[in-house]
DNA sequence: TTATTTACCGTCCGAGCGGTCGGTAAATCA
DNA sequence: TGATTTACCGACCGCTCGGACGGTAAATAA
């Protein structure tokens, strides 16, 4: 049910999936849909939640040796749960702080940037990340990089951990030949 | 007049963004506004174009001795497209293809995909970009890198040169110490 | 001066929205 | 068995939306 709502919310846009089409793709009646949900934002945040709880699962679960590790481990991990959790993530991303549920997963998504951009602070202070970027610039652009596989990954196309092995070289090692 | 509606565009959403919002932000009555404009969507059309130009005036007008050169400096340029016209450019990134005039966007917005995946297989045919990346993949992640502006560049911290200095350096070396 | 265009407004409309409510029938519990 | 809970439905409500329409007053053109 929650499925049915973020594909539609997905397809069509938040605002544009009434609470009608979403019964309807289940093939029951809107009443009965508010008879297991509370109401529209109730299904928003529990998909961003769901989106939420796997990259903070991932940030608390990193292991590596030093920062610049942690910080490969962390962006892998990532994609990985951007792939897994394609749908709940790319609804996350969407989300611009129009309500309450909203604001609130705003508030998540920095406290998850916090954490990365302290990881590169920390890697160029051991030396494994050029220190002529701002660490919070740089964090910004290589999750943006991250976060842009919701635009254009489909679970049918090529499998996560090859994704994940472009990323983290693009990210370390950039276009430039080896 | 455009630039109010894209503000509010942004701010909340299209769909959630109402005649009566724009109007309101200008002064004027719902019938004036549309006296001016035909239709709410006319104004979302003429937004995305307005990106779209500045993107197309970018490709076409890039320079370099060779595919690696002219790569580099149409990053650079979409850099500076972007913090120049990041309302409208944020408003093509948001569309999703739910009318005409969105599936118009997606279109152009494709063929300029296409350009630049064509300009990272030349560049490594030339020997210039790493080829053990797929190309496609390789051009969506470093534009998913540079869109992703839209989302935390503001015009009054940093200026876009900096940033564009960034960008390049992070999609041709990388995090890695040089 | 008169005719026409331009900018502007208040009022209205049909449609669709999120959500409520009263009720029914099947499943579960005692 | 009877009582209660659960899943489900049709009808309805207040509200907002994009847009249409008829009209007015100022600017412009003849």
């Amino acid at each position: 049910m929650l499925a049915a709502a973020v594909r539609l919310f997905n397809a069509h846009g938040y605002d544009a999936t009434s609470m009608f089409d979403i019964a309807e793709s289940l093939g029951i009646t809107k009443s009965t849909l508010y008879h297991h949900v509370s109401s529209k934002e109730q299904l928003l945040g529990m998909a961003v939640d769901r989106a939420l709880d796997g990259l903070f699962a991932a940030a608390n679960d990193i292991s590596g040796n030093n920062a610049t590790q942690r910080l490969e481990t962390l962006i892998r991990a990532s994609v990985l749960v951007l792939a897994e959790r394609l749908e709940f993530v790319t609804l996350l991303l969407r989300v611009h702080g129009n309500s309450e549920v909203e604001q609130h997963a705003l508030t998540r998504r920095r406290e998850f940037d916090r954490i990365v951009t302290d990881l590169v602070k920390q890697a160029q202070k051991e030396g494994g990340v050029r220190d002529d970027v701002d660490p919070a610039t740089a964090a910004r652009l290589i999750f943006g990089m991250v976060n842009s596989l919701i635009e254009w990954y489909r679970p049918d196309r090529g499998n996560p951990e090859t994704i994940a092995d472009t990323v983290t070289a693009l990210s370390f090692h950039g276009l430039k030949t080896a």
